[in-house]
DNA sequence: GTTGCCGGTGGCACCGAGTGCCATTATTGT
DNA sequence: ACAATAATGGCACTCGGTGCCACCGGCAAC
């Protein structure tokens, strides 16, 4: 079921060398994707474009859906130890608005490859579906994070769930966001995205007046 | 690529029985997948355990996955129109609560067999990712249902989206949560959730004196 | 009742994603 | 230069999914 490459030594020569080779023929392998749609190219033509046969390029990508993804895969792994890296006692959102500016770079290295590949994955299902459920996995990382900063107590995995939950959120709808504009600068979008969310926050707490039907639920 | 079954006119005689016969066939259908697992079961053994052949399997459902997740597909449009029947000058949190306890017999009409097939779900990558593409599916229609209630603006759009993400936060959370403990009222745990939305929310107003490294951000 | 139409079904061949296995070809160490 | 080892490619095979067509059952018209 699985491939079970024996994966060198982290560090070692030959990892760092797996890994360029990896990254290369993503790069190349990409290029049909974008061209012609991720359905309409087959694993063969993406292993020709690349110079490789399809059975080396299952010893590189487990999926043909990884080969688009993966790039974001390790972003996410990066924003997450940033995330990591901030003081114990600061505000989840604050740490997380401060570790996105920190690999921010990863992004506009190359944006508008960057945001090729976003618009791909947004439009192709089976890729879409690749990308939300490694980010549930960063959700759930996220979430373990976050609750070693709160105290303990019955209710506080159900919090640090949500909160992370609401953290993604912004992430993820400045990702969209940015990927669908054609010209502005990822670090706008951003603010803008976590300015929105604390204007969610505040009209939650502070309610409409709402003259409509008053529900009995206390809130 | 499609499938095309002409699918008769909704509500006609032919439509209903077709719906039954898909229930029928996802019923019997999901008892080995269920035992043995998602990807030790063939389509083969699905069809056989309803009793059809694999090529009419596939005129009932589009893929594998479905006949697992269609339920919750179902469930989430129900949701989505519940909601849109609230009034609009309602907090949106709130009309989702109430909204979810007017579909939430759906779920408890047989609890363990759901419960089953969310774990089943959770714990099936494949699974996951056909469910959260739906899930993101009804985030884009709940965004749109949230967009009418706000007064037009640049920042609206974002707003709405985040506002969506958050509230189908705590949806999700509260139904994971529910299907994680075995002998507890989906109504308590929805209720939990909400309460500890409203929680994050509030920690994130109220932001702790936190005396480590001020960010110069102005949140 | 026989004929002709029609929706549902099953069988079959086919495509593409992915994997196990093994022979062949670089790479590396000595 | 030579042996050990890693990387590669080819091949056959499984499984999800689709197109095509032949078949079977009901049902209306004659």
């Amino acid at each position: 079921m699985k491939e079970k490459e024996p994966s060198p030594a982290p560090g070692s020569l030959q990892e760092r060398k797996q890994r360029l080779v990896r990254a290369n023929i993503a790069e190349l392998a990409v290029v049909p994707l974008i061209a012609h749609g991720f359905d309409a190219v087959t694993i063969d033509d993406l292993a020709k474009a690349a110079g490789i046969s399809k059975r080396t390029f299952f010893r590189y990508f487990a999926t043909k859906e990884e080969v688009v993804t993966w790039e974001f895969d390790e972003t996410g792994t990066a924003l997450l130890t940033a995330f990591r890296l901030r003081p114990r006692d600061e505000q989840p959102l604050v740490s997380l608005r401060l570790a996105m500016g920190l690999i921010i770079d990863r992004l506009t290295s190359d944006p508008e490859r960057a945001r090729e590949l976003m618009r791909l994955i947004h439009r192709t299902p089976a890729l879409r579906g690749r990308f939300l459920v490694t980010q549930d996995h960063w959700r759930e990382q996220f979430t373990s994070a976050i609750a070693e900063r709160l105290p303990g107590g019955p209710r506080t995995p159900m919090l640090a769930r949500l909160t992370a939950t609401v953290s993604m959120g912004a992430v993820d709808a400045a990702m969209m966001a940015w990927a669908e504009s054609s010209d502005r600068d990822i670090g706008t979008v951003v603010d803008e995205a976590f300015e929105a969310l604390a204007a969610v926050v505040k009209a939650a707490t502070h309610p409409a007046q709402g003259r409509g039907s008053r529900p009995k639920a206390k809130w």
